[in-house]
DNA sequence: AGGACTCAGTTTGAAATCACAACCCACTGG
DNA sequence: CCAGTGGGTTGTGATTTCAAACTGAGTCCT
């Protein structure tokens, strides 16, 4: 246990960060589709799920916090579409590695999309370090705190 | 864009799934604290900031799951603690990619809590294709939709 | 024995969010 | 002219969330 805090402030914590930008239900989905290339308001409502008016927020928050950017691609009529940052484009781990557990500890049947890498087999996330290299194995990991 | 279905049905997708579990706002929350060997009931509602009431109903519904397990350890009085299963460590890739993540696109100034790894060095996750073993770079997969 | 304290919740009522449908405006195509 | 599309906005309830108070079994202090 790195941190227990005397008073009853939550964990000061990089992951809750993360998730204060893409920890609600719609925004890793929105995501996903701009991954499939989806760039319409309409497509990523509908691939979604997300009602068209809660869509309109996350995709303010995202474009806020730097994750997506809504470009103008028509004048008139006017229209407009999202694309993924480089940050945005940085999620893609995240979504691989929980495409990964899904499949493995969710899902029963085969996976509806795959990726494919380039060395011609499917890509499979698999979490290494990057110091080393080697792969994450169980118990390999040990918490330190920074001090203060 | 690998399936774009002709109704109002969202997309068929292992990602949803796997946000369907862990994909509110407190559950990968509660993951983190159980890595971080925390495991009753009051120090989790503490670190995670989630109310005690949602907690409650998030911590049944990761019961449920199977992410988590439920065990009683002390008989008088009654006092229970949560512990991962293998399916909620099976969760560490995530956390340790949205760690990065966070760290390098959303927080400003260090990390409080670091991971080291067994090689000496801290554990920064990099991402592989588990069939090459070659990291992830940008550009290198193509999608495939799985026919029907 | 009395009183304070701990743990793991449950209850309460207000506040925020969400879902759903309808509407709007600027076009385009027939 | 009329229907349809894209990208939203507005209005209305239903649902969820939240913070704080409360419970109840049991322990610790004195």
């Amino acid at each position: 246990m790195p941190t227990a805090p005397a008073d009853k402030t939550p964990r000061d914590c990089t992951i809750a960060d993360a998730l204060e930008v893409v920890g609600d239900r719609w925004s890793l989905l929105v995501v996903r589709e701009l991954f499939y290339a989806e760039r319409r308001f309409t497509e990523i409502a509908r691939n979604t799920g997300a009602p068209r008016d809660v869509l309109t927020t996350r995709l303010r928050k995202l474009v806020d916090h730097g994750v997506i950017a809504r470009k103008q691609y028509s004048e008139h009529p006017p229209r407009y579409e999202y694309r993924l940052t480089d940050a945005g484009r940085a999620l893609a781990p995240v979504l691989l590695t929980l495409k990964r557990w899904g499949h493995e500890h969710v899902r029963n049947g085969p996976d509806p999309v795959l990726f494919d890498h380039t060395c011609g087999h499917e890509f499979i996330a698999e979490v290494h370090c990057t110091a080393c290299g080697d792969p994450l194995d169980r118990g390999q990991l040990n918490l330190r705190p920074r001090p203060q």
